[in-house]
Parts: C-alpha cells; sequence; structure tokens
DNA sequence: CTGTTAGCGCTTTCAA
DNA sequence: TTGAAAGCGCTAACAG
C-alpha cells in the first residue's frame, strides 16, 4: 500500500521536536506527566504534519480493535437493517464501529464469517442464526473462549455466557391471532416463513394457542409454511396458496409484514375487500405496512430498540470482562400491536 | 480482553514442537522451504491446540488490514443497502470484508467517518457523498495521501484520482418522462428529492427536458421538491402537496421509489384511479414496487451491479497501486424501463 | 530445511 | 519531566 509508506507516525514527530517517541505517545494523550510547553508543541507539530494514529498498532499491544461484529443472516431484510441502524446507533456514542457481515441464511457460512471475526478482528460479536443452525458448538466454542457475545432474533437454544435479546413470538402472534379472533373473525389462514425457523415456529404456535382457546378448529388448509428465501418465490407461494383455497379466509395473520402485505396484494386482485371481507394482519413492522393501501395492521417489533439493546448488552460485557460471574441476561422486548386500516 | 490472554500463538506451537517461530509461520503459509513432516505437524498441533493467526498482527506489517470501508448517506435507503450487497458480494469472493458505516446526511459526521477509516482501518473507501457535502477537501486529501477510493451515486464533483461509478440520471429521467409523454400524458408531475442533492438536480433537468423536447409548458404547480430527511414527513409533504393542487395531473414522475408509491398512495386515496386517470412512473427498483397494487412502473437503477462495479474498481486500485500512471475510470451504468401496471 | 533477527507503530514500565 | 527499551503477534530478509 503506497499510502502507508509515507504516512506520519510518532517517530517522524518526535525527529523533528528532538524528543523521544515515548514523549510524543504521551503527549498526543494529553499526559500531565508531560510538560505543557512539550504537550502544545507537539499537537502543533503533529496537526500540522497531518499526523493521524495508526490504530492496528494500537490494537496490537491493546488488544482491542473497538469494533464489533455483526452477523445477520440476510442484508434485504428490513428488520435485520433496522438492528443494525439500533447497534450502529449506540455503538457510535461509546466509540465503537460494527463490521456488518451477511451468512446469507447459511449455516456453513454463518461459520466461516464467525472465523474471521474471530482473528481477533472485533472486541464481540451480535449475531443472529440462521434457519440452517441446528448445532450451536461453533458458538459455544467462541463463548468459552472468552468472546463477548450477544444473540438476537432466532434463538433457538440459549448460550452459556452469552447474552440474549429477542421478543416473545409466542404471546405476540397470540394476540395477534386473539385480535382477529375478538373482531369476529373464524376462519383465519397463517402465513408463515421457514418451518426451520425458530421464530416461525414460535409465531405458528401463537396462532394455534389463540385458536384453541377460542376453541375454533384448526383447518390445516388455511395454513402456508413459505419455505421460499428470496423474494420472487414468496409472491409465486402465497399466490398458488389462495387461489388454490377452497374456503376463503375472513382473516389471515402473516408472519412478517412482507407476507402480509403480499397476501392483501393477492386478495385484493382476487376482488376481495380488506378490511370488509378479510382482515390481514402482520408481523414486524419495518415500515412498509403504513405504504400500501390499506395499510397493514401488524405486531410490531421494537428492531431498532433490539439492535440498541445487544450492543449495550455487549459493550457492558466488554467492561464487565474482569469479572467471571458477570450475570448474562436475557431480554424480551415488549411488542405492541398497532392497528391501521386492514382490519 | 480475557480472551487475548489465552490465545495460542505461533510460539506456543513452536515450543510445543521445539521449532522455531517463523518455521511455524512458514508451515502454516504452506511454504515448500519447510520439510513436509514438519509443515504436517505444525497444522496438527495448530488445529489440537486451536490457532486462530491474528489479523490485527498480521495487518501490522503488511499494512493490510482486507476491510474495504463502505461510507453511505443512510442505511433505511434500500438503494444502499442494494449497493452494499453488490459491494459485499464481489469483496467477499476477493477476500474482502467491509465495513459500513452511515454518515446519516450529514457533512459532519462524512468528515468524522472518515477520519476513523484513514486510521489505517481500511485499505480503501467506497462512498456515496452527502447532498450536505459541497466542498470535496477532504475526499481530495484522502485521496492524495493515495487512499484508494471510489465514489458513487451521488456525485456532485469529480475527484481526480478517484473512480466514480454513477447512472446517467438526466438521461434516465429524460426517458422516464418521454415515455409518460408518448402515452399521451400532459400534464406531467414532478416529485424530486432535496434539491441541493445532485442526484435529483439531474432527475429533475431530465424531466425538464423531455417537456422541452415534447413543447409541454412547465407548470411550475406540478414540481415538488422533497426536503424530509426522515420516512414519517415524506408521506405529509407529498399529500399535502396532492391535496392542494389546483390542476389534477394526469401522469407522474416520481424520482424515487418510494416517492412514487406515496404519490400512488395518495392518488389512489383521493379517489383517482392508476393508470386510467393518471400514470405514475418511480425511479430506482428496489423491490418495493412490486408490492403495491398496482405495481409500479419504474426506471431501474441496477444497484446492485453498482456495488459490485464499485469493489472491482477499488480492488483493481489496490492491485494497481504501484502504478502511479494507473488510468481511472468513471463508469455510467445503463438504466432500463421496467414497464409495470402503474402506467 | 530451519533459525536468528529486525521491524511493523504504538504503549508502557522502569530508570534517570 | 523525559528517555530507553521491551513487547503486542506476526512476517521476511538473511544466514546457515
Amino acid at each position: 500500500m503506497i499510502f502507508k509508506k509515507n504516512r506520519v507516525k510518532l517517530e517522524d514527530i518526535a525527529r523533528k521536536l528532538n524528543v523521544s517517541i515515548a514523549t510524543v505517545s504521551r503527549a498526543l494523550d494529553n499526559n500531565p506527566r508531560v510538560k505543557l510547553s512539550t504537550r502544545e508543541a507537539v499537537f502543533k507539530t503533529a496537526k500540522m504534519m497531518g499526523y493521524m494514529p495508526n490504530q492496528i498498532a494500537k490494537s496490537l499491544n491493546s488488544g482491542k480493535t473497538n469494533i464489533i461484529g455483526v452477523l445477520i443472516p440476510r442484508y434485504d431484510e428490513p428488520f435485520f437493517i433496522e438492528v443494525c441502524r439500533g447497534i450502529d446507533y449506540y455503538a457510535r456514542n461509546h466509540n465503537y464501529k460494527i463490521l456488518i457481515s451477511s451468512s446469507r441464511n447459511s449455516y456453513a457460512s454463518e461459520k466461516e464469517n464467525l472465523i474471521y471475526f474471530e482473528r481477533s478482528l472485533v472486541d464481540g460479536i451480535i449475531l443472529s442464526p440462521t434457519h440452517e443452525t441446528k448445532n450451536m458448538d461453533h458458538l459455544k466454542n467462541l463463548v468459552k473462549k472468552g468472546i463477548p457475545m450477544v444473540l438476537f432474533d432466532n434463538i433457538t437454544e440459549k448460550i452459556k455466557g452469552a447474552d440474549h435479546v429477542s421478543i416473545d413470538d409466542k404471546k405476540s402472534s397470540f394476540s395477534a391471532v386473539e385480535f382477529l379472533i375478538k373482531r369476529g373473525r373464524e376462519k383465519i389462514a397463517f402465513i408463515g416463513g421457514i418451518k426451520q425457523k425458530k421464530v416461525f415456529q414460535d409465531r405458528f404456535s401463537g396462532y394455534l394457542n389463540a385458536l384453541n382457546k377460542y376453541k375454533i378448529p384448526v383447518d390445516k388448509n388455511l395454513i402456508l409454511h413459505c419455505d421460499s428465501l428470496h423474494r420472487e418465490f414468496e409472491e409465486k407461494e402465497i399466490l398458488n396458496f389462495f387461489e388454490h383455497l377452497q374456503i376463503k379466509p375472513d382473516g389471515v395473520f402473516a408472519s412478517t409484514d412482507n407476507y402480509g402485505l403480499l397476501t392483501m396484494k393477492t386478495l385484493l386482485k382476487s376482488g376481495l375487500k380488506i378490511p370488509e371481507d378479510v382482515s390481514v394482519i402482520g408481523f414486524g413492522d419495518v415500515g412498509l405496512g403504513e405504504l400500501f393501501v390499506p395499510t397493514l395492521t401488524c405486531i410490531a417489533q421494537p428492531s431498532f430498540e433490539m439492535g440498541k439493546k445487544a450492543a449495550e448488552l455487549l459493550i457492558n460485557q466488554f467492561n464487565q470482562s474482569e469479572d467471571p460471574n458477570y450475570k448474562k441476561r436475557t431480554i424480551k422486548l415488549a411488542t405492541r400491536l398497532v392497528e391501521r386500516e386492514s382490519t
């Protein structure tokens, strides 16, 4: 790298001022043990010469990079971006930067990404496991090695020594479905995501629990578990599902906002009126729901907050790393139902 | 950091095998100068002991971090996320990771972020200037110092020594408006973004040029430059604009998909039919347009490609950094009109 | 084929 | 108040 060659370093400043490197280092640190006049001279010269500290060298001896590694299953999901924004917001205020990587819904890629993180690039890790991640050994190993870690969202299994942030998916979807029932809906369809994913399993449970509680028989025909991992296919899956439905539902609980919108689109095209003929409720509240006509009622998940909380927990771990008894925490953030026009 | 303390390092492996650190280093590098049996022993021991190279130490002497710094104006804009995905895609295949930061539409924050990047954290920088960035000196200085840089999207001014990737905003919006005109539309509204932003200025020019060419008088009442930087306000601005319009437009060119959707939403609510009464065309094609009913016709911008290209150019710069005569490039990617239901 | 050594840029102890 | 020197973990030139 050419540009590293002629970079100004402490040595250059030291030479120019006829002092030692140590003095320059201390001076720039504003260490009172350095005579004020020397300090001022150092500052002035550093500025004049365009000095810029080398973070890598600093990190090598501090053992800290001030970088938080963030691993999400995919970029093109507004929920994850919101979480990242939250992490970034908190991290930024605490002098950390974030290195975001995507595991692209692949367990292999998740492991691979973690290896890079472990190469001491990051001070700690915040991640949301993929749906493929059944085995948490790779995470447990990292934690055992002492790498601070916070898991969020899709938590299949808790990891001792890590913090966890999520919402109560079962309860939240229960209340979504209960809401539809209380509005008099009885033929309520469920649109879920990949069955292997914990969050979708839980949202499905919530759906079943609500039907159960209100003695509404479960109709398998009204249940769809989408397993498309790409946008283009999701729409077809949903379209196909509703086209082949014999009984028309009078309510739909979609386990993401995106599914909710696709559902509305499909239903509208088939000539149904929302919410007159059928109510639709989504899950997430990532900004899409308000764009649509009608706007989408949904369970609002505090994505940004989730990121903030995750960062907070991680940075707390950094500060407590001396203390082996520091208690890790499991946080469930509250969701709320946002009523809009689709119900 | 606790976990850095008991990390296995080359020295540990060397001691266990009674060889020198250099040998271990070379062996792990699969250097044929090391006897095969030694190499194998080293590999085995390294694996057994759970050795993980320290990237920071490597970077300190190589002067390379294999990290690309990416600076975007905001996270919550699908266009930028798509570009990041493209960068990530290319970078990943070339053994680079990306450090994404947001300047949150602030010039001050842009400068601040670049300072961190310059602290030798990154090997090069890909960025899209904010609308506030009038003065490019901070960028020019970095380039002068020899830091490889690629600009994309909102390029107010070209920087000598940097690569540039963008689209032809004028031509693209010209063709969008021309498309409406050829469909017989004559009262065409323009919904733009922050006036200070180059891309919006250009899209506005394209609009004017098209009207001009077809001798359609420009009606100032039909022109809106949104200056909200936040989602919540954009909708109000657009709603307000259409409510107070005396003449109803028969066509709308929205300079982003988001504006396009908000426009459709507003028009639909006011009872107009799309595309019967009014055609709407957007700009971007970031996946939102297909969700809506009706789906949104738009100018498709190759966001992912733009990211890939930017990464490619940057990595080329890395490899050519010896050659001071390496020609920097300015790339204009092609856009295309995607016809959907709104026109 | 392997070891010794210097050095990447900075911090920090110890000594003066 | 300052300097000398060791060390962070690794690579690479040189020597053997």
